[in-house]
DNA sequence: CCATTTCATCGCTATATTGCGATTCAATAC
DNA sequence: GTATTGAATCGCAATATAGCGATGAAATGG
C-alpha cells in the first residue's frame, strides 16, 4: 500500500498517468514553461527563477528526468536542460488523445 | 514540508498541476475513460470494471470529484457519476496550451 | 420493523512526496 | 596544489497517497 498498482492497468492508462503525473505539480509546470520558452536550454538559472531552494529544483528536475519529459546534458561545470522533443509529442499526442474523449 | 507550497506559484500554474495531478493514477485514467465512453453517467459499475476494492475506487471518485472533473448524483441507493463537461473542457483547453508549447 | 444493497467513510499500514540544509563530487579558477 | 562554483545526493521531518477491511448511513424490499 501507498503504492499503485501498476501492473493491474492497461499500458496507455500507465503512460498516461505517469505523464501526468509528472506534470502534477506547479513547480514541474513552471520548470516545463521555462523550457520551452527559452527552447535552447538553460542550466541553474532555472533555481534563481523559482521560488524553492536549489536542492528542492534538483529534486524535480530528477522527476522529470525520470518521466523522460526532459533531457540534462553536462557542459562543464554546468547541466544544460531542454524538453525531450520526441517524449513531449509523444505525451502531448497522448494528453490531447485523452481530453478529446467525449 | 511534505506540502506543496502552492502560494508561491501562479494561478494557472496551479490549475495545471491540479488537473494533472488528479489525472496521474491509473486507475483515475480508467474511471474518466470509463466515464467518457458511456456518455452518461454510470455508478457502482466502476467497481466491477476497476481491479480494485470498493473502497479505493471510491477513494479515486473522491479524488476526481474534488477536482470537479466529476459530478456525482444521488439516483435512490446509487451515486451516479459523469464528467463535468464544462471544467473537463477547461481542462482539456488547459492542457492542450500547455502542451502545444514549443 | 428488519434485511439487503450501494456507497462513503474510518482506521490502519506501507510507501511516496515535498521541502530544506548539509554534504559531496566534478569541473573550473587561481 | 587549494578555492570556488554548480549541481546532485543524503538525511531528515512533515505530510500526502494508495490500498484494504470494517463500519456506517441512506434507500429499497420485504
Amino acid at each position: 500500500m501507498g503504492t499503485t498498482k501498476k501492473e493491474l492497468f492497461s499500458l496507455e492508462d500507465n503512460q498516461v498517468a505517469a505523464i501526468a503525473k509528472a506534470v502534477g505539480h506547479p513547480a514541474r509546470v513552471a520548470i516545463l514553461k521555462q523550457l520551452a520558452r527559452l527552447d535552447a536550454c538553460v542550466c541553474g538559472d532555472l533555481v534563481d527563477v523559482l521560488p524553492l531552494s536549489q536542492s528542492t529544483v534538483s529534486q524535480h528536475l530528477k522527476a522529470l528526468k525520470e518521466a523522460h519529459l526532459i533531457l540534462g546534458e553536462v557542459e562543464g561545470k554546468n547541466v544544460c536542460y531542454c524538453i525531450n522533443k520526441e517524449v513531449w509529442e509523444k505525451a502531448q499526442s497522448l494528453l490531447t488523445d485523452f481530453f478529446s474523449r467525449r
